[in-house]
DNA sequence: TGCTGATATTGATTCAGGTCAATGGAGGGC
DNA sequence: GCCCTCCATTGACCTGAATCAATATCAGCA
């Protein structure tokens, strides 16, 4: 089938946790995936609804976020090669807070959560991709969670523009702002500060927290 | 044995999880469990160490904190019935970041990485535990997010009141404080608001975000 | 009993970032 | 070309929490 094409990516992702992945198990698997395209501009999840698949990103760019009194407060993006998903409301199936939107054009392969439970069932080696993910998940949230904590603005600008490099170009500011906490108007204020300010005098860190994914 | 006594309550938790969980597979899992006594006051984990287990806390309670400028902010606090662990260090296998300390005498259960790791190999149904609980931890981590993005630090204490009941008696003011983000100032201050205001006149909060643990 | 150290409260001051409002591009459609 | 909308920037002002400092409360203990 040609479909395969869209599967190469999340396989090759898979086979990084699951070196010797069985053929068999990956052929049950692939069979239960789904390749969904989402319009620039497209709500994928609403609050309210409970969230029903994992997906992987092959393509584009979504973002997630809070409405609050009409203001938007960006909790991610997802840009490909990185799943993508509501996973707070898929793994508690209760309804989602947060609205999902592709930013892109964008492609995604997924999988629906019974699908996926009953995967779990017969194949140890789903079960373990699922703990490998939400493992991952849980360490890149806390990192997320560290920086919050932690650091100024300013340097959560900072590690936001060395993490997420490959994708900083495809972000309006004020998406940037509102994911980094702050207002449009604050980070304008923070890049005209690190404009003036002497050249390689860059205050990362008060910790040795690095993260790798958006 | 009579050390069994002090694996029933991680037995009963984790046949929540696995109400079919196999006898064979408890019992190896069991005997890779450790019992461990901390006395009030005792470090646990410091940060540059590898956290190599995750603990079920029997009796007594602990706090993770960041040290950062003499100053400590607490990110959690894990009372009985709870697991206890830098989990971010043992998924990851880098040095903590944090400072994890025995805030009572402490009783826990524990199992260490390697052991775990090689018991998800065997028994599948461990492999589940192992799942389960990363997206249990995940979607807890998940709404403490949520809560401080969204909340304000008056709202953050009502929930914190609301959710950590039975535990608040035992813990400073000033530890819930840095748990809430705040200085020992401010939430003093807002509990003046508070006795100051009408009773009843509670305004949690701007969703619907429901958390259990803490 | 009174001393000591840790915690909690209260007041005065400071400051980072929010809010509000005005201005200045840059790109898209006609 | 011109208009229009969206976005970024800049300025003036405001506010909530941090900071610093003083005082109050309480527990443990010689």
């Amino acid at each position: 089938m040609e479909i395969t094409e869209q599967h190469r990516r999340l396989r090759t992702y898979i086979e990084k946790l699951i070196p010797d992945i069985e053929e068999d198990t990956w052929q049950h698997f692939a069979e239960k995936l789904t390749v969904k395209c989402y319009k620039k501009g497209e709500l994928v999840i609403k609050p309210g609804m409970v969230c029903n698949n994992v997906s992987y990103v092959n393509k584009g760019l979504l973002r997630s976020y809070y409405l609050v009194d009409g203001k938007e407060i960006i909790t991610s993006f997802f840009p490909e090669e990185c799943y993508f998903s509501d996973y707070e409301s898929f793994l508690s199936r209760k309804p989602a807070v947060m609205y999902s939107e592709a930013i892109e054009d964008t492609e995604v392969v997924d999988v629906n959560y019974d699908e996926l439970q009953s995967l779990y069932a017969v194949y140890p080696q789903c079960e373990r991709v699922g703990r490998l993910v939400a493992e991952e998940l849980f360490v890149h949230l806390s990192n997320r969670n560290s920086s919050f904590m932690l650091d100024t603005p300013e340097q959560r600008y900072y590690r936001f523009l060395e993490e997420c490099e490959p994708i900083v170009q495809r972000i309006p500011q004020y998406m940037i702002a509102s994911y980094l906490g702050i207002t449009p108007e604050a980070l304008s204020r923070i890049r005209a500060r690190i404009s003036r300010r002497p050249a390689g005098d860059v205050l990362i860190d008060s910790n040795q927290l690095k993260v790798k994914r958006c």
